[in-house]
DNA sequence: TGAAATAGTACTGTATTTGTACGATTAATA
DNA sequence: TATTAATCGTACAAATACAGTACTATTTCA
């Protein structure tokens, strides 16, 4: 139904809460007791954040994750890319074209939306890669609302 | 894995068919022979889009449906509300806040991105708004790859 | 009256998501 | 060197949502 899975929500709260820390080691625990969620399962999310390089894994005692790189560089995009697989409206947009399998539609001609489709897929995918990380923590706090994120205490 | 699901594929097809034939009646066997799709499923969708006003029903031989508004004046937003329900990225946003519900987060100090997926809430929402169904059909036609839908023959 | 079409309801198999468990690996510390 | 604290990797079970089908009722035209 057009929704995120909670593992995004999870990387999201984890990569909110270590932009907020930079080049601080933070372990999976900490950010487990902090917003309530079961260890592994942050530790899976975490894990698929660090194979997509977005966040460094530190291994043995005192590790935890680290922010690999500034929150501005990290796009939303990527991050769904990274948690949900990329977007795919429909089994037959998004995929390679010029693959063997592409989806199910075999006939353009009866299917009379592959076209709108590609062209909505595009767009989303532009809006998703618009928004950066930086810029979406920044939203939630009610006096800075715009685009930059500003620090409060 | 932020997809669409089938039935709204279904719906698309349908209303994007509709839109062409302005003011006939097509029946939904008409429509699932060209699509290649049970006509059962078909009429499901159909059942959908007509309880939303999106579409006029026909009963009884030589029923069908119609598109009860101009492809102009209905949004992508307003069908996907349709058919795939509310857009909701997480348990606790889309929903009325007032409720007694109001997903699983009860600590908003505990769930640091209440903010930030209300405010992409509203964009995401705002994007599917700003699109017609008919700029979304006009959108596949490879010469007319603008906003406007030209019937070309 | 019969045929054609939508309306409504209910059910089932499948796929995805969600969460858990267990062992292996790595590094700091006593 | 042994212990401890942490990530890493894999696999597995339960819950949920989706996709599709079937059946019956209702409406309208010929």
């Amino acid at each position: 139904m057009l929704s995120l899975t909670r593992k995004t929500d999870y990387a999201l709260m984890a990569v909110t809460y270590l932009a907020g820390r930079p080049k601080a080691v933070v372990s999976a625990r900490e950010m487990s007791d902090r917003f309530g969620v079961s260890k592994p399962l942050l530790m899976n999310v975490l894990k698929q954040l660090s194979a997509a390089g977005m966040v460094d894994s530190v291994r043995g005692a005192h590790g935890g994750y680290t922010l690999a790189e500034s929150a501005e560089e990290i796009s939303l995009a990527r991050l769904l890319d990274t948690i949900e697989g990329p977007v795919r409206l429909a089994p037959c947009v998004g995929g390679h074209v010029g693959d063997e399998g592409f989806g199910g539609c075999d006939a353009s001609d009866r299917c009379p939306i592959q076209g709108p489709l590609a062209w909505l897929h595009n767009r989303l995918r532009d809006f998703f890669d618009d928004i950066s990380l930086a810029e979406l923590a920044a939203a939630g706090k009610p006096e800075a609302d715009g685009a930059t994120a500003r620090e409060k205490e």
